[in-house]
DNA sequence: AGTTGATAAATGATATCACATTATGTATGC
DNA sequence: GCATACATAATGTGATATCATTTATCAACT
């Protein structure tokens, strides 16, 4: 039994990935003996995904040592998209100067992807290509440090996502990765900030306000 | 026995603040039975710790399994201080509105300990009080979600700090943080953004380099 | 009927144990 | 003398056991 990979990683893994596309319902309870069972794994890894989930805010531990998938409340919202923008604009500028034709022809690729995705209805995929496109740019930066940071920003809105993609699966704007790739491809460093922080706008920003203002209103 | 915290969290907490004051040198193995003797604990709740701090990457896990504080290099150190200034400029933004004239004196109060610290040439409680500084402006946005994102990356800058504050002690210009402070007296947000950058700029940028630059030339 | 109190079940935290992998030190061969 | 092969020690990983705390269940009481 050749052992490439830690169990403790592939169950981070699973539930990081389970959290970043909004698979797990918000305040959903998280018992460690009930995940080693559901993976048939004693809780010694499960407990180590989960801790290292909490330490990058993606999930919560109730001061009962229950874990569960923080709810998200229009001022936290705010907060952490005007900080995805500012975290991957500057990603993005700081990307350009080491961008090839390669890497703007494989975010093409995944822009396609999506776009297949968008037509099937897969917006589980559709979030996950979308992540992909914007860290294969971010990634051209061989110093690059950015990244982690940023991802976790994605896993913090992630409970979220679902029900906002699922608000706005028709209003989805991949224009926006188009200006991005023609910002890349004239290396125009301004118009690429701008793509991008309207890019994460469009995405999310307004219609998950309305449904954290919907929702926050009947109480 | 009361326990209100757990072992795993102690040893992370003390690791944590051990690196950021970079009181472990770059490059020194860790051992988990090694941490678990000298600690007096079992394994398991270092190996808790340590997986934490993987995650923030504030330590390496090398492909042989062995875990280190990772050393700095040029490239990523200038990424490191970009992607900080591009996050505390934005977290002070962020905090301009919900500043109060308590705030503003608790901060003031931190600047006056931290000329104490200059005069003892106490290095760490220099870094960790400057820290404190900052931190307390960005809590002061309730809704804030930034300061776990600013202290990963204070954390990754951490090993490499001891070595460049202490070349820098004398020209340590707490300067900076009266402009920090005049700046959310009045308010002026643009003001404050730059008075951020300047003192992160001044603080390490320079003479990191130079000594980064002085390491990479001999080799 | 609803609330309270006691008992039982479940849970998280840590230590210990067992196993596979990796490192270290020693001796052997060239 | 130096490199290689082997044996031994050390290390990381995960399972199991134990304990304290928390949650759930249910009966008794007002």
């Amino acid at each position: 039994m050749s052992k490439d990979t830690t169990e403790q990683e592939a169950v981070y893994s699973r539930l990081r990935q389970a959290i970043m596309v909004g698979a797990i319902e918000p305040g959903t309870h998280l018992t460690m003996r009930g995940l080693a069972a559901a993976m048939n794994l004693s809780p010694t890894p499960i407990r180590e995904a989960l801790r290292r989930l909490n330490s990058e805010h993606a999930i919560e531990l109730l001061p009962n040592r229950r874990m569960t998938v923080p709810v998200m409340t229009l001022g936290r919202f705010e907060e952490l998209v005007s900080l995805r923008i500012a975290l991957e604009v500057h990603a993005a500028a700081r990307s350009v100067r080491y961008i090839s034709d390669v890497v703007i022809d494989e975010m093409q690729q995944i822009d396609l992807r999506m776009d297949r995705a968008l037509v099937n209805d897969d917006l589980d995929a559709l979030t996950i290509l979308n992540h992909q496109f914007h860290r294969k740019l971010y990634a051209a930066n061989p110093y690059q440090v950015a990244i982690p940071v940023i991802e976790s920003v994605w896993l913090q809105l992630g409970p979220f996502q679902r029900q906002v993609v699922k608000g706005i699966n028709e209003f989805y704007k991949v224009d926006r990765h188009r200006e991005i790739v023609a910002a890349l491809q004239s290396r125009d460093v301004a118009a690429l900030m701008t793509a991008t922080e309207n890019d994460i706008k469009e995405g999310v920003v307004e219609s998950g306000k309305r449904l954290l203002t919907l929702m926050s209103e009947p109480a």
